[in-house]
DNA sequence: CCGGATCCGTTTCGATACTG
DNA sequence: CAGTATCGAAACGGATCCGG
């Protein structure tokens, strides 16, 4: 287990949660996954072209369980599985990731955050699709009855 | 030294060099304090409330130089001194930095990222405050002959 | 003094193997 | 399939040293 109560510590300290969230490479990639690439299980955030490791992975979901960015429920058709999803403070970071998507396009375009087709996109206009990045999670969530 | 080349490989890989910067800590701090808090030598960085150390501060320095983020010029009053601005790149991480604060103003309001004060405008009128941010930092680079 | 560089003990990360 | 245990590698941080 990676320290279970480093979280507690950081948190009494005036270093932003924020920053414990957004200024980690993984929980970042998390959450864009959630997010924007539509996933919502354990395999499929495990699958990211980026190669998480699991226990990595596990970490990083329990930590934004613990910051209540994260809901986790059970699988309707497991009782093993689960579901993955963001809460409303969870679903509100997309105003971050667009940014970040529109800056990375600008002045990183060589680098991968998003796929392309997603990139261009964000880019023509942000508000726009992170409006139908939304009602795709809502349609998602309507499904599993989140 | 905190590892030389690391950069180099990453760079290669298909995680975006966006998430090496924003997705790190200290990275995202110097940042604030470049951009927003009007800090531009070394030992104002190292003086932030958070505490970098010595080393990390100029790993992440030499960082965001090699990222192209950062541009560093000797300092006029003194040839021992350094100027440490952020390039047009770099100074667009504005649009990040202030979602980053809507966010956490309306999602975290305990944790500190930027001050108080600056918080409520960032909250009320993000656009106006980029920009006010942004000509601030223009008067400074003009008197420092940038 | 200032901007770092270096050393070093401690903490955290992460790849792999493993388990229920 | 969803995690956990292990363990080596890397990052951290603090102190200290150094050249200008």
């Amino acid at each position: 287990m990676v320290s279970r109560n480093e979280h507690a510590i950081r948190s009494s300290c005036p270093l932003a949660c924020a920053l414990d969230i957004i200024g980690d490479h993984w929980s970042l990639l998390v959450i864009r996954d959630l997010l924007l690439m539509g996933k919502h299980e354990y395999k499929e955030l495990l699958e990211s072209d980026e190669g998480i490791s699991s226990n990595i992975l596990s970490d990083r979901l329990r930590k934004l369980q613990d910051s209540g960015l994260l809901d986790v429920i059970p699988h309707p058709e497991s009782n093993k599985r689960k579901l993955y999803f963001l809460t409303a403070a969870g679903k509100d970071l997309i105003h971050v990731l667009l940014a970040l998507g529109r800056w990375s396009a600008v002045h990183r375009s060589d680098a991968i955050f998003v796929p392309e087709e997603m990139r261009a996109r964000m880019a023509k206009g942000p508000e726009a699709f992170g409006k139908e990045v939304l009602r795709e999670l809502a349609a998602w969530e309507k499904e599993y009855g989140v």
